[in-house]
DNA sequence: TGAATGTACTTGACTATACAAGCATATGCA
DNA sequence: TGCATATGCTTGTATAGTCAAGTACATTCA
């Protein structure tokens, strides 16, 4: 008689289910290059035979990722990674030039800066970098028909998007750049009104003592924060909208 | 030989499938009063009986209302109504004295006014009312540790909050009364930073120039207006803030 | 009394299978 | 050629059954 103290089966960590498994490999792609917006993804069997497990399992994972808006499911076509990445339902990380295209105005942008710094402390701490390590700066503003819409005041980690300044920012937002670079993000964001520093006001040709909506972005992927953003709008110009329902 | 001209069973409207009639039978019954926040919901077993379907069909309908939040499951125990309201991941319909005794601070309210209106043509279109049908009007100031935070300008339909008026609003807020009375809300809102009404300044005590940030909020339940809201804070003061993770 | 055990009930996860519905393409007939 | 049909892919939804894991409560035994 022997005391079979239980050899259970190795509990190694946390043993993760298999749905989860299969979210978690497809997260993954759609993150890196594997799968880019718009790309056909594994159909359903495909999955099933990848992972030798049953189509109910992968479909639970589709289907979850399908509700966190990260793939597109056409019936009698297949799956499709998504375009989109929303700060929330309803909060969304849209390009501006997106937007405004959209709204079947003009856009275009002014360049005022765009060069390599040394990190002041506060920007090094955001961004995860030593004081004095260098950062990538720009300044742009975006008009909606020519008016001055969005003073666009960003920092970015080098490591993340080594050849940011190459891109011509009167051709394509840093938005835009930074979602082809890194296509999924966790993002943190502050809303608030205020009033413009002195440079803003004149960028945007308002007054001093206008009121502006100010967002502050940070965004990370994979604990490694990318960029750093404060987006001042004037408040006769810009709102935020959203719906919810439950 | 006939011409069986395909007797098709009567595909009357869109079939909805036995899933989605679970969540919306489920649904209704959290936005009425058979599952008050806290209560324990059906088991799985229980909901298969009753509609006659498989438990995988109950235990979709169930994962899909837990992962929007309206229902907590806990294995080996069971499934409960969920306390919230929030209006997306992040931007939650948060009760603003909950907020403040949350950070640990002391909020009071000052009502500067609480009667029967009758609806003029903006607010009356905006709660689906006929012009000069009587309407609920709050202003409420919010303190929060004697500093003006919020002034609150709501109106509210009589239909849904017929006792609205004999609430005492500086012990209860208006948020808390009304999601008692409705638990279950579809929100649209707005964000924008402006200056104050005059009215608004003097209230919260600060300089008519001084950016704000406002917020308008409507609610409805099932078609219904129940409530407009304009929130007004100090652009100093106040500031959304929010996460998301993929 | 108090601790261990057993039982019943809950949700969590999965399998294998089935049928329906939507779409694209190849096939065959007039 | 041109239209109709058949085939084969996709996802959408559902079934019945299995095992595991977690909780609550009654029962049993020392």
């Amino acid at each position: 008689m022997a005391f079979i103290d239980n050899p259970s089966p190795a509990p190694a960590a946390l043993p993760i289910a298999p749905y989860a498994r299969i979210k978690q490999f497809l997260k993954e792609g759609l993150a890196g290059e594997r799968w880019p917006p718009g790309a056909v993804m594994p159909s359903e069997s495909e999955l099933c035979a990848q992972f030798g497990v049953s189509r109910t399992t992968v479909t639970r994972a589709l289907r979850e990722l399908q509700s966190e808006w990260l793939v597109n499911r056409l019936q009698g076509i297949g799956t499709f990674a998504a375009h989109l990445f929303r700060v929330s339902s309803t909060l969304m990380i849209r390009d501006l030039h997106e937007e405004i295209t959209a709204r079947g105005h003009r856009h275009h942008a002014e360049v005022h800066t765009a060069r390599r710094e040394r990190a002041k402390t506060e920007i090094a701490t955001q961004l995860g970098l030593a004081i004095g390590e260098p950062v990538f700066h720009t300044l742009i503003v975006h008009f909606e028909n020519d008016v001055p819409l969005q003073c666009e005041d960003r920092y970015v980690n080098p490591v993340c998007a080594p050849e940011y300044l190459s891109a011509d920012f009167t051709h394509i937002t840093p938005t835009q750049y930074l979602l082809q670079v890194a296509p999924l993000w966790e993002a943190q964001y502050s809303i608030e009104a205020s009033t413009p520093t002195a440079q803003e006001a004149r960028l945007l040709r308002i007054r001093p003592d206008e009121p502006c909506l100010v967002i502050v972005r940070g965004t990370e992927r994979g604990g490694v924060p990318i960029t750093q953003a404060r987006l001042v709008h004037p408040g006769s110009l810009y709102m935020l909208h959203g719906k919810f329902k439950p």
